[in-house]
DNA sequence: GTCTATAAGCAGATAGAC
DNA sequence: GTCTATCTGCTTATAGAC
């Protein structure tokens, strides 16, 4: 536990998780890794195994301390007796994944981003092992969601679901769409609180919009 | 002009097209490219220069139509002399990705697919060529969508539009976020007319929300 | 656990014959 | 324009000394 140098296999860890999320799995070679983590090479695959496992376990550091946090905001809303809003259901993710991008400790921004460029990409390393440990998730926000807005089919909620996590994983991510078309007024999508302020009344307006 | 063999530059292309969309332009080998083209593998670099050239141009056959789509579309609803709605403006943007979704001839649904992932991944080759020739699209919907939405400041337009695009192009990108997290009831994410549906309500009560 | 050295293969790119 | 053959360099992964 010396402050100054994390172990070997954290060092990694953590460069890994940096440079996926800078140029993605396929463009970061092992040997950017062990360079900028200072380690020797062959220290990749004695720890994990693989590169392939490494990105798994980049992943799994993170994922399951975020889902835990996500579950237990929704245990406390819905324990408060209250009905439930779908604005207190946005702000139970929000809140976690505001959370972690402010605590590097726990990945940061970082992390967040890592989460939402593997999804978009639907990464093959993650299909099956997210999917099948996380189900829960899902389920979750689904019933909460379902009872949240009565007035809607099951199927419409699935639809709204996907656009607001779609655009709440987006917003944390830090990727500013419109950039690369050429905006002039830049929007900072890098900064938490901000994204926050104006990213809760856009998916809650987008959930409980009339049919 | 023969009906069943485009020349070797388009078949490349086609090619190009699916295999970056499907896996992403680092995993997608040169030779992967021009095995499935049935061409040799030279051709590539007599045709195009270079991989990065070839992914440009691959992008910039495709793009330079949509955009042009979209600002006619934009023109059309300006000279009907109404007040421009938040609806009508959405609609404006979703008909020609509807209309390209369909259109296999100009690429279909894989290039909304590569435009997203490729937005999303700020990839490096399209940051400068795009930023700077299609700026003019980006400033269009802005001065447009302050004119539908009067009521807001520049910068709350600014921020609803980048959560707008953001969840029109991953709509259209045919990802589905949920999915990977383990879902059991599943959305008909490659469904156009399906998105399509579902997604205006919600994206013009994101745009629309009050503050 | 950490290191050096190296294996074995694939990548993008090109020279030069036809 | 299209082909073969090849160059050069980088990739992941591992064997084996310390």
């Amino acid at each position: 536990m010396e402050a100054n140098k994390p172990d070997t296999a954290t060092r990694i860890l953590d460069v890994a998780e940096r440079l996926f999320v800078e140029h993605g799995f396929e463009a970061t070679s092992l040997r950017m890794i062990t360079q900028q983590a200072e380690v020797n090479l062959a220290a990749v695959n004695y720890h994990f195994g693989s590169k392939d496992a490494l990105f798994e376990s980049v992943f799994m550091r993170r994922i399951g301390p975020f889902v835990a946090a996500c579950l237990a905001e929704l245990d406390a809303a819905e324990q408060s007796g209250e009905a439930l809003s779908a604005e207190a259901l946005v702000r139970s993710f929000v809140r976690p994944c505001l959370a972690l991008s402010k605590d590097p400790a726990r990945g940061g921004a970082l992390f967040v981003r890592l989460m939402s460029r593997t999804l978009v990409e639907n990464h093959r390393l993650l299909r099956e092992a997210l999917s099948q440990q996380y189900s829960v998730f899902v389920q979750r926000y689904t019933a909460a969601f379902q009872r949240a807005l009565p007035q809607f089919a099951a199927e419409d909620i699935a639809w709204r679901m996907h656009f607001a996590f779609t655009v709440m994983f987006n917003a944390f991510a830090g990727n500013d769409v419109l950039k690369i078309f050429g905006r002039s007024q830049v929007v900072n999508a890098r900064d938490p609180e901000l994204i926050v302020k104006h990213l809760i009344p856009f998916v809650v307006a987008g959930l409980s919009a009339p049919i």
